[in-house]
RNA sequence: AGGGGAGUCGCCAAGUGGUAAGGCACCGGAUUUUGAUUCCGGUAUGCGUAGGUUCGAUCCCUUCCUCCCCUGCCA
């Protein structure tokens, strides 16, 4: 039997790769351990075709760069095999989660381009399922109450080398437990007066099995069901049997959840025996987590840097937050992208900043509006261009659009160029301006460097220069090889452009070695008056443009406000040129 | 009386008995009014290690090594 499911299995897997190839328009992910899974369900049959999966987060902070690959991962998965895919608040703690936070998990799953309306979930609409179900578990003999306190648990659990010891309490009878759970239930008890376990194995090796707690008293308010309970299920119990309840098929989560799979199987199946619960039951499929480098990605480390100030705020454009991450320029598309090249395996995952960033270049090239602004400018004087003229300019919009529309701008006596694009004495291979050389202004004309002016410090001041009038853009005329981006004086406006850097200026600020904090990069945020090119003016958030030669910039949802632009740069194009 | 996982190119990652896909990075070359993009071409005699089985091993067996996770009334 099995050696007919892998021949089949084979085959399918052949039919994907040959639409890969051939397929000019589904886009099918590449193959992974958890659709070899899924594909051999689909062959027997085992959920009748269905795929159904989850992404379950706690409403108690913010996404992150790592939750997009989850939730790429669960919603992609769902949608390549025509399923659904849930999003499940596992609300079951309410001391530490907040409205504040499941809006924002809803809004960033909503950017990343997911939809959930039709299956939005709370594990707190399961408490009072959950409840029946231990209160069958203690009339089974497969759970109770414990009243040791806190410390006495912790000593008795035993070690990872030496079994636990039982509780004293472990052989109360089901009445007695019965009557003290509804108790604790009722508001009879403070908050760790008792606790309720289930009845397993205190000599198990794997620790999660040695009677582990599934109930606890918590006198506080539930950002949905207020105070209607004082008793909140904890995570092992719950997960398992919310997935069961709607029907998952395969529930996907992390690897330090491996040890968690026995207890997950051990509740559903005797849930399931007793019919409680629909057979078959999800099956627990766990993958590695994401790591990027040059950043810290724990929760913790996170809240840190935000409450101690050394960000501003969650959605901080350094930070790799989704929110952050938005804000700083990054696309959906881009983050999507991202999390289908990283792939996923059991293999540990360290992927290197550097591939989100070629994400986000890859994904904006075809896209991205394109405008001329210089950030650093040097002052340039066209001495043979008269005073109060202009000559109009134009460039594509676009150039991978050929119906994208043309932008104007004016050529006029005096522009700024890149302080960069100018050398007073040129190193081998230097193709811009220097003096008694040629360069030419993109979409405009060719011009020579003349002479220069230094200020006091000895900084190049202003660049005199000669224009040749028969080279205008488009006109066919000659040309020379090096092309810088410009704005002039009469129509270029200024704004402020925030430039941005890794957080750290280590590849894994997290690794142990000293506080990550003092791995901060303090250049992390620069920010520079720039002139920019006209059509700029109206630039929106959301809207993402290619600063010519530059990189790509978005417009701060922030701080951002007509007549007083902020432009963030979410990442420079890739600079080829090395002197040598 | 510990248990559970992982090791394939610089970074990811397919393949799982028939002689190492792909992406990113990198290196050439072509085109280019973005030193970008695009396009062509190149890049693991090798799959942690040492043995074994086999006509044939990344894949099966055994040894060893390295790394990660688990002792919350967190998820």
């Amino acid at each position: 039997m099995s050696s007919v499911t892998k021949g089949a299995a084979t085959e399918i897997k052949t039919d994907a790769k040959r639409t890969a190839v051939e397929g000019k328009g589904e886009h099918k992910s590449p193959s992974n351990f958890i659709r070899q899974i899924v594909d051999a369900d689909q062959l027997s049959g085992k959920h009748d075709g269905k795929v159904i999966t989850r992404f379950p987060p706690e409403p108690n902070g913010y996404l992150h760069i790592g939750h997009a690959k989850s939730i790429c991962l669960n919603f992609g998965l769902a949608k390549d095999y025509v399923g659904v895919c849930h999003l499940r608040f596992d609300d079951t703690n309410p001391v530490k989660e907040d409205v504040e936070y499941e809006e924002s998990i809803k809004e960033m799953v909503e950017w990343l381009g997911f939809s959930f309306e039709k299956n939005l979930y709370y594990a707190s609409d399961y408490f009072g399922k959950l409840y029946e179900f231990a209160q069958h578990f203690i009339e089974r003999g497969l759970a109770y109450v414990d009243s040791q306190s806190a410390d006495e648990i912790r000593a008795n659990r035993g070690t990872l080398i030496e079994p636990g010891t039982n509780s004293p309490f472990r052989d109360r009878a089901a009445e007695e437990n019965l009557r003290l759970f509804d108790e604790m239930k009722r508001g009879l008890h403070a908050d760790g007066a008792h606790i309720l376990r289930l009845k397993i194995d205190m000599a198990s090796p794997n620790i999660n099995l040695r009677d582990p707690a599934i109930y606890r008293i918590r006198h506080t308010e539930h950002h949905r069901t207020g105070s209607a309970w004082c008793v909140y299920p904890m995570y092992d119990y719950t997960h398992c049997i919310s997935d069961a309840i709607e029907r998952i098929t395969h529930s996907l989560c992390t690897l330090e959840f491996e040890a968690h799979r026995p207890l997950y199987d051990w509740v559903l199946e005797r849930l399931v025996e007793t019919g409680k619960l629909p057979a078959p039951s999800p099956q627990q499929i766990e993958f590695s987590r994401l790591n990027l480098s040059y950043t810290v990605m724990s929760k913790r480390k996170l809240l840190e840097l935000v409450e101690t100030g050394l960000v501003n705020g969650w959605d901080d454009p350094r930070m790799m937050t989704l929110a952050g991450l938005r804000r700083r320029g990054f696309t959906a598309g881009s983050i999507r992208l991202f999390a289908e090249r990283a792939g996923v395996s059991k293999a540990h995952q360290w992927i290197d900043m550097a591939d989100l960033e070629r994400a986000l270049r890859d994904d904006l090239d075809a896209t991205a509006l394109r405008a001329m602004a210089v950030l650093d400018p040097v002052r340039v004087v066209i001495e043979n261009y008269p005073e109060g003229q202009f000559e109009p300019c134009s460039a594509p919009v676009n150039p991978h659009d050929e119906n994208g529309g043309r932008r104007s701008f004016k050529f006029a006596r005096e522009v700024f160029i890149e302080r960069e694009d100018f050398m007073e004495t040129p190193v081998k291979g230097f193709f811009r301006l220097a003096p008694g050389t040629e360069v030419r202004l993109r979409h405009g004309f060719i011009i020579k460097c003349e002479r220069i002016e230094k200020d006091d410090a000895g900084n190049v001041a202003t660049i005199y220069a000669t224009y040749d009038p028969a080279t205008k853009s488009g006109t066919g005329g000659r040309n020379v090889k090096g092309a810088i981006h410009w704005v002039s004086k009469l129509d270029g406006i200024q704004a402020e452009v925030r430039l941005y850097d890794r957080l750290f200026n280590v590849e894994n600020p997290d690794s142990g070695e000293g506080d990550y904090r003092t791995y901060l990069n303090p250049h992390s945020l620069k920010s520079v008056t720039a002139w920019l090119e006209p059509s700029l003016a109206s630039a929106k958030a959301d809207e993402s443009y290619q600063f010519e030669r530059n990189g790509y910039f978005t417009p701060d949802r922030v701080d951002s406000k007509p007549g007083a632009l902020v432009f963030n740069r979410a990442v420079t194009l890739k600079d080829g040129w090395k002197p040598s």
